[in-house]
DNA sequence: GTTTTATCGTTTCAAATGAAACGTTGTAAT
DNA sequence: ATTACAACGTTTCATTTGAAACGATAAAAC
């Protein structure tokens, strides 16, 4: 008597499977373009939102791990798109924020993203994308019970 | 001006973190419970649908690439879970399939796999679920358009 | 004020990863 | 038949990975 576990029905299965294809398909077109990788695009996306922020905090917001963060910011600081400046209060902070090429890169890069999401997001109704947030909202807050807190997430593609 | 992506309401961002704690924290019941790795629970789960099955086929099945199912098999074979035998009309061929162990292992595995996603699935309606399938069915669809067919996805949780 | 203790970011190192090369076997072309 | 070509699974090797150790700074305890 097999347990019914049929892997295309099963969660977490489909949803990696659709999590690489969506991370692949994007990360395809800003590496080929844009020559930023997958952890580079994260932490550039992340400070898109707000700035200055400290390495931590952006591993907070992505969670990635800080050594990852760490070496993704040096490529991003040695590219010339970030300015990383000490803390005035704090010593051990980085204050990270765009330089002026790194503003332009994302005047540039964030455009397209959005337009690559519209485009994917088409064959979804609007009531269907409200419905898709909720869902993965409920979801996402269900697992988290299960997770001890500031577990750092491995990676996969984004 | 800045353009207007928010992060938490990118969907590529958010399925992928969506997904890596699902995985997550399934992932830590296996691994701690059952002694598998995320590659071998794949092969192994996948195994539980259908046998036998070549190494090429779970490749395809998975979506993992084929030097990481080569290695997963081997380890899965020397743990005496998985019996590997020569295809008897093409010797390219492997067959491979439940040991008596792996069979037990899958009887107990399998079982609570399915209780985890019940539970994680408990804050959705019927509705909703039957919502979830179907939007991740458009989505999948949809991006799978832009990649080239049988490019392998790269890693992430399960 | 001195001594723990904690936090931030980097570095180290062993393990995992995946693209490409490889040996082997099967298939197609001639 | 012989020769090219393709498919399967393993192995190699350079790169990426993340857990842990680390140095430096700050905060807390005493």
């Amino acid at each position: 008597m097999p347990p019914d576990l049929r892997l295309n029905r099963f969660l977490p299965y489909r949803l990696n499977i659709l999590s690489k294809k969506v991370s692949l398909a994007l990360a395809t077109r800003y590496q080929e373009r844009f020559g930023l990788s997958i952890p580079e695009w994260r932490v550039f996306a992340t400070l898109g939102q707000e700035q200055p922020l400290s390495s931590n905090d952006i591993v907070e917001r992505t969670a990635m791990d800080k050594a990852k963060v760490s070496r993704a910011v040096n490529r991003l600081v040695g590219a010339g798109l970030l300015d990383r400046q000490p803390h005035p209060h704090d010593q051990r902070l980085l204050r990270l924020s765009f330089s002026r090429k790194g503003r332009e890169l994302y005047a540039q890069v964030a455009p397209e993203a959005l337009a690559w999401e519209a485009q994917l997001l088409s064959v979804l109704t609007d009531a269907e994308r409200d419905q898709l947030w909720a869902l993965m909202e409920k979801l996402e807050q269900r697992v988290a019970e299960e997770i001890p807190a500031s577990t750092p997430l491995s990676d996969g593609l984004d």
